[in-house]
DNA sequence: AATGAATGAGACTTCATTCAT
DNA sequence: TATGAATGAAGTCTCATTCAT
């Protein structure tokens, strides 16, 4: 047990080592020495817990994306509303992407143009992930928050492609800023068209005097640009 | 000047040589080796027309981006009205992909990770691709088609977000369907959200009776899926 | 006690399996992790019984020399006449090694040619074993059999360098013959040179009119050919 | 013309610097870095011109065994007589041996024992080089200096044994005495058993009041020995 | 302009050996 | 005694890059 305690304590400090060097320096210019020496133990070592590189990034996330998935049914549960549903998907993601930026930035930056990524185990996860969003929808458009035309595929797409637009953004930009910076803001600005008109909504009511848009922007220029 | 042709017409023959095979088998697998032997001429040769690896990597979408740049203006021009021009932006815009998926790719697959691309020419231009999408809100705005409490940079975000989602998944899906099923109904449901509600719009009703929805669904599982 | 035979025995394991897989498979492809496979132990265990791959190496064979230096004097006893012990001496070695022949392999291929062989027990044995011929050697002048001028050094170096070339070519071949195939004819023409040429011989004449010789060589090649 | 020179003398340059490292240290204990080093290139740059180690080991006494076989011939042209033949082949052989004793050492000490040897050109080379002695042999029969009956076959194993052996401990000692020392007489003693008994010889008989055979053995006890 | 040759660096692999437990 | 874990060293290979010609 002692044994079984070690190796993991060992694999789990390549992987940390790993993580750290990838996120900072990129995925090209660490080398393994650079990463053994991290971890404290010898090049020859590391392979006996990864088969090389290549294997060390595409392993290194996958304990995050499991977490994610097993803590998604968990933050969900209790909550009523699709669009409340919808909100919280949004908030907690970021907020997971906060605690975690360095699994981030190797899932967001350096997995996802991986040749290999696909036949991953991490991009399964990653699509159940987002498969979460179909049910939001669907359970919306039955529900009469959405439109009934509402098509949840192309919803989706629209909600994962700007949420994963923010963190890319904010990714490149050093993480210098909140992912929270004008959040609530363009969560209403996406939602409204999905809302089923016919429902009085006043979702965006809520920003129509929100002077602080301009504040926001002067304060930081980096919410005006994208990649 | 017969100098001068044989030049270009080397350095023409190396960028192709690079685009196919970064397309083809990603930038890192790529050897200078084997963009040399393609284009034609020896290793040490082609450094004397590229600094190195990436160098060639930035520089091979420049030509592209600046036509794009050149391109946006004139097929703008003549559009009336801010959603006419979104529309014909987002079309232009996936066309002119479609006709240059070798560059896309690189752009959107290995550029866009890259950390030394911010420092490029290339960045710059797609800046200045996508900062025309803040006039075209503006104007929105201006002329009652948005609403008028729409923050262009959001909205933008969302536009881009939307359509860098659409063509990312296309890239790594093969570009085995068109780039252009069920845009136009994406299209709307993004652009609701931007409407100004004081305006009776007719956008949403077009499809509202869109019972293809699920054909295309059924017919091509890759709209139903996420990277 | 017990404790003792076990650890003999395991040591006796280690022995077995060496001595097979270096035969097999040559010193320099054999690995530790081979060896202590075979022998069921651990590699690290291996090292409590031996210094290592060397010590293993200059260790293995030291059993059957030794074996072989109690053996020539029991063998030799009761043997009258010079060439009488030469013809023994001779067939009883090429004997030995066809019992043995993981060890002769041993000792002919890897051990002879390798720099610390010399240092070793083994080496002084064997040494011993050579010695024992001068004697014979001396014995046959002072009895008239050989020539009384023979130089017994350099007889004996025609004796051992003739053996050796025989048990050489044997091993390399594959041992698929037998080692005694034209020993008789081999050992006649190599002992004329030697006798006291004042004495009547008979000894090539028995051969003759042996007509096989080329049998012999007509069914198998093995014999006419040298390493 | 010059890239071909340049090449051939690089990689004569890691055929010397090999040469001398495997004869110094042995094979197992010379490394590529070791090589390279000596040859004054880098690691790299030795794998354009040799495959690895074994395969340097392989090639290197190619050139020099290549030339014995080209040099046989000439040295024979003109020499009347088998035992005059027999003679100068064993003088000549040892000869070459003697100026280059580097080859010899890696040939007889690290390549015979290896397992790839026999697949080398190498091996082919030496067969060529034995084989010549059996037409001595056959000429020696047919003229009369040797017996009828002799097995030329068995009388090749002799001298090429005793040949073999001579080298071989020469080799094992550190070269330090010549190996002309007593050739005279090894060689007489060797071929007294070959000659035609029906004519008159003379040849032991030169050897016959030879009292410096104990002087020789008295200076340099290596003659004594065998390994 | 072009290139053959070389190179330094780093990935990957194997292995004999050591050591704490 | 025994062993899992680690290691240093070397072999092997690939590659981006440099340089003399």
């Amino acid at each position: 047990m002692a044994n079984r305690n070690q190796k993991e304590d060992t694999r789990s400090r390549i992987i940390q080592s790993a993580k750290r060097l990838f996120a900072e320096q990129g995925y090209q210019k660490t080398t393994i020495s650079d990463i053994s020496k991290q971890a404290g133990l010898s090049e020859a070592a590391l392979y006996e817990y990864f088969q090389g590189k290549e294997d060390l990034l595409l392993t290194i996330p996958q304990l995050w994306v499991s977490e994610l998935i097993e803590d998604l049914e968990d933050q969900m549960f209790g909550i009523d509303g699709a669009i409340n549903k919808l909100r919280k998907y949004l908030w907690w993601n970021l907020r997971r992407i906060e605690k975690a930026p360095l699994d981030a930035k190797i899932v967001y930056l350096f997995l996802k143009t991986n040749a290999n990524f696909m036949k991953t185990q991490v991009y399964s996860n990653v699509r159940r992930l987002y498969a979460y969003l179909l049910e939001i929808f669907d359970e919306g458009k039955r529900t009469g928050e959405f439109r009934e035309d509402l098509n949840s595929y192309l919803a989706r797409d629209i909600f994962v492609g700007t949420m994963d637009h923010i963190v890319t953004r904010w990714l490149l930009k050093g993480m210098k800023y909140s992912l929270f910076d004008n959040l609530e803001e363009i969560f209403n600005l996406m939602i409204e068209g999905f809302r089923n008109p016919a429902v009085l909504t006043q979702g965006i009511k809520e920003n129509k005097n929100n002077i602080n848009n301009q504040k926001f922007y002067k304060e930081d220029g980096n919410g005006k640009t994208v990649i």
